[in-house]
DNA sequence: CGAAGGTTTGATGGTTGTCAAATGGTGTGG
DNA sequence: CCACACCATTTGACAACCATCAAACCTTCG
C-alpha cells in the first residue's frame, strides 16, 4: 500500500516539513501504510526496532510494564505525531504502542530513513527536531508529575488535549476521550478515582461538561487559572 | 583550546563510539573545551541553541523554572554524558544547565555536528542513539515520578547514581553527592524534608551510611529489595 | 568568629490512595 | 432484538503518606 507524503494534509506536522517536491517523492518511496483495529498493538516492548510510525488517522497510547507488572502510560498520540523513537537507543522498543481506536499509520523503515536523512539536510534537521521535541515533551510531563497537584495535572491534561485538537482543525472545546479514566490516571500518576473526582468537581464548577468520555470545555480560562495558582 | 577525542578516556560513553582514527580526527576538529566553576551556568533557558556539550569532568544539573517561579530539576549529569539536546527543537534551550562542581566540557557546535554526521554514518547513528537514550531516560523518570512512593524513588535514585559511578570506574559503594537535599527532592518530586527523612531511615536500617553529602552504600541488595516491593 | 545556608527532626494537617458498593454503558450471544 | 455479563465510572468513608511549619543543629565560608 502506497501513500503520498506530497498529498498528505498532515505533512506540516510530520517529517515532511519543509521538503520540496523532489525530496517529498523520495520520502514517498520508503513509506508504506498499515491499518490497526482498536486494541491492536503497533509494537511491543522488546520487539526489534525496525521503523518509526507517523499516525495518519486514529489515536494511540504508549505504555511500559513496570517491574511489578503494573502498566504505566507514557503518552497519548494523535494524527500527525510520530512514534517509535524510543527503539533507536537499543535496537529494541522499550514500550508498547496500542491503537485506542481504528487507526492508520505510515511505516518508515529506520535504516532507509537514516540513509535518506544523510542526503537531505532538511529531512535530517526535521528528524532531529522531532526527537528533541519528544525530549522536551517528556520533560514537561516530568514537571507535571513532580510538582503539580492532582487537579492541576488534570486541568493541564485537558488543556493540552484541547490545544492539540485545535492544531489539527478539530473542535478544541468538545471531543471524545479515547482512553479510560484508569489510563489517564496512569499517565498523570494518579488513581482512576482521583481522576473521576476531579472531572466531577470541574463539572460542578461549570468548567467542563462531562458525559462519560464526551468532554466539553466550558470555561477554558477557568482551567488555565488553575494552572497559575500556586501550590495549595 | 583543543582536545583530542582520539585520546579521551571517555570516548566509549560519548559521541565518538565506534569511530575509526580518521573520523575521530574530523570530530576533534570541531570540538573545543570550556571550563566552568561551581555554580556557573553552561546555558540558560531561552539562550539560542548553538552547541551540544560533552562533560569531560565534573557534575551538572539541568533545571526548568516552572510558571510559578519554582525550580524543577530535570536531571543530573556526569562525565561522559551529553547535554543540550533539548535546544534542538526550537533553536533555543528550554532548561538551564549549571555546574555543581568545577567542571570541563567539550563544546560541539551543532551545525558542524549535523554536517559531519551526514558524512559519517557511524557518527549519525551514535547521535541518534544518544537522543533516543535521553528519551528513554526521561521515560524511566516519568515512571519513577508517576508510580513510586517516596522511599522507592530515593532508593532508585541512589542505585542509579551508584551504577553510573561504577560505569566510570569510580567506587559504586561510596561517593559524594554534589547536589543538595532540595535539588534531589526537586528531581524526585519530593520535599527536602522527605528526602532527609528517607536518608535517615535507610541509615537506621543499615542500608546506607550518611554523613552530610558523603554516602556509603552498605547494603545494595536491601535497597534493590525496596524497588521490587509492591505499592504499600 | 559570625553569618548564612544546608540538614535533621518533630508535630500537625491536607491530599490522595485504598477499599467498597452502586450505577451506568457496551457488546455479545442466545 | 433483547438479556445478560462485563467493564467503566461514580461516589463515599477511611487511612496512609507526604507536605507544611517550626525549631535546633551542623557545616562552610567570608
Amino acid at each position: 500500500m502506497r501513500v503520498a507524503c506530497s498529498q498528505c494534509n498532515l505533512r506540516e506536522l510530520c517529517l515532511a516539513v519543509g521538503l520540496d517536491e523532489g525530496d517529498l517523492h523520495k520520502l514517498d518511496d520508503l513509506v508504506t501504510k498499515r491499518k490497526l483495529k482498536r486494541g491492536q498493538q503497533l509494537y511491543r516492548a522488546g520487539d526489534p526496532f525496525e521503523a518509526m510510525y507517523a499516525i495518519r488517522t486514529g489515536f494511540f497510547k504508549t505504555d511500559i510494564l513496570t517491574e511489578e507488572g503494573l502498566e504505566q502510560v507514557t503518552g497519548f498520540q494523535m494524527a500527525g505525531e510520530i512514534i517509535g523513537m524510543d527503539g533507536i537507543s537499543n535496537d529494541r522498543h522499550v514500550c508498547n504502542a496500542t491503537a485506542l481506536e481504528d487507526s492508520e499509520v505510515c511505516v518508515m523503515p529506520y535504516d532507509q530513513l537514516e540513509e535518506l536523512s544523510r542526503k537531505i539536510q532538511t529531512l535530517q534537521q526535521q528528524f532531529h527536531k522531532l526527537m528533541s521535541r519528544e525530549i522536551v515533551r517528556d520533560q514537561s510531563l516530568m514537571i507535571l508529575l513532580g510538582s503539580m497537584r492532582a487537579e492541576k495535572r488534570i486541568a493541564a491534561f485537558l488543556l493540552n488535549l484541547s490545544q492539540r485538537m485545535r492544531m489539527r482543525g478539530y473542535s478544541a472545546s468538545e471531543f471524545h476521550l479515547r482512553m479510560t479514566r484508569e489510563e489517564i490516571g496512569s499517565y498523570l500518576g494518579l488513581k482512576l478515582e482521583t481522576v473521576s473526582r476531579a472531572f466531577s468537581k470541574f463539572h460542578d464548577e461549570g468548567l467542563i461538561g462531562v458525559q462519560q468520555k464526551y468532554i466539553r470545555i466550558l470555561n477554558a480560562d477557568g482551567l488555565k487559572a488553575l494552572l497559575n495558582h500556586s501550590t495549595p
